[in-house]
DNA sequence: CGAATCCTTGACAAGATTCAACTCGGGTGG
DNA sequence: CCACCCGAGTTGAATCTTGTCAAGGATTCG
């Protein structure tokens, strides 16, 4: 599925709005930069739209962007020859992803929901690096970040029971939501039951089951699919961590 | 278990070797640099001798060092508070690790072998990196690197079975031992069954039971616990990649 | 030689998957 | 407007891969 808009606004005014404005979080990209810095960047970003649904980018493809969310969700997977996905992140306004060397994107970038980005292209990123040792200095403090949380979610794949797994999803999307400024509960499930699945390396079934459970012992509740109220954070928490 | 070695010989000629000639890989953290950034990193650096089983930093410790290894291999893993554990990485030499933010490093790392390691102060390095932006590329460029091998690890803890987990542990040793300068065949294995087991996700039994099957199908050879021959390589990739 | 550690093997149990049926809600078209 | 259909989610029963528990080799090292 392509793009909603196949022909970006470039620069400041991007969908009426330009960098230096655009504070999505502060564990934005451009956040805590310093404004010469911003402003280099507001100059090559395009802002780009894509459906739900829609493939930002295809593992193993050149890798020409990097990507910042301003608006929307999105997945990052990889597959196996027979079929089988790996979600590796879902990623949420102010967040980044694209960071990839000359052997292409390492994982392939779906949106979630419509969402709004932020398209830095590599090239010309590269050239505002070579005067703006800060940018790179953050860029490589995001990579630090994105590095832990894929060693926390290789604990979880490899250690964690299904209960544990359900659980330590729930508080991470918690967690995130009040990091962007939202209420810890209720939280959004944006993404379907499959991609959840997948994402816990676990099954529909089992994902369903365990939620569930813990509805029945009163630890959530599940107004719809699609939402999820955290009715004793505290012991989700104990139960992610394998209590 | 302390080091062997507390009081480090400071930069050209520690263990009477310097960053200048100490290319112990084309993937090192200094190949690739140019002969003056090199000498800085020289300046800077220290080698350090531990102990097999030695603990070199643990999970959340103040990261005040970026390692990269000269000889002997390494582990880096996560615990779950019952004791649980999920090794993230085998690190032989060439490879780095330690690059952690403010939050302390965000795993343990511990000697596989008796390791050689160049050790840089992380506040000299900062200094360093300001005036040598190559440098800070090539640190980027590792995490990038690191990345997509965590996201590698995370599709293989989440839905390979046991059998390709095995296949691609032995695959990648072999890969590895290669780019190193090494034959692909017989591979050494330094890390007891536990330590493959913590990797993959999986049990020492299974890991045992799995090797034993590859044997007996006559795809490996096992001449002792610690080695072993790929005899069908080709096959044991189609195992690896679900085949 | 004996003790300790690591690895292997076997029998059994359990957690998670698979297969299948059923429910729910939303959209479509008669 | 309503019946129908479709996709997504839930639930149940059977199965299976992997884990657990236990015992038996092998290797090392004092």
């Amino acid at each position: 599925m392509p793009p909603l808009d196949d022909a970006p606004v470039r620069g400041h005014g991007g969908f009426g709005l330009s960098c230096v404005h655009c504070f999505v979080s502060d564990s934005a990209f451009c956040a805590g930069l310093p404004a010469n810095d911003v402003q280099r960047l507001s100059a090559i970003v395009s802002q780009v739209q894509f459906a739900a649904h829609a493939t930002i980018f295809e593992e193993g493809e050149q890798a020409g962007f990097l990507y910042s969310i301003a608006g929307g969700s999105v997945k990052l997977y990889k597959l196996l020859p027979d079929g089988r996905r790996q979600i590796t992140a879902f990623l949420f306004p102010g967040e980044f992803f694209g960071l990839a060397l000359d052997g292409g994107y390492a994982y392939t970038a779906e949106a979630l929901t419509p969402v709004v980005l932020c398209r830095f292209p590599r090239r010309k990123l590269d050239l505002v690096l070579e005067n703006a040792p800060r940018i790179e200095k953050r860029l490589l403090g995001l990579a630090i970040n994105e590095l832990a949380a894929a060693h926390e979610q290789m604990l979880l794949l490899g250690r964690k029971t299904a209960r544990e797994k359900v659980a330590t999803f729930l508080m991470m999307l918690s967690r995130r939501a009040e990091r962007r400024g939202l209420p810890a509960t209720p939280i959004a499930l944006p993404m379907g039951r499959t991609d959840i699945a997948d994402y816990l390396g676990l099954t529909i079934e089992t994902v369903s089951r365990t939620l569930t459970q813990f509805k029945r012992e009163g630890v959530i509740a599940l107004p719809d699919a699609g939402h999820a109220e955290l009715l004793v954070p505290q012991q989700l928490c104990c139960i992610a961590e394998g209590g």
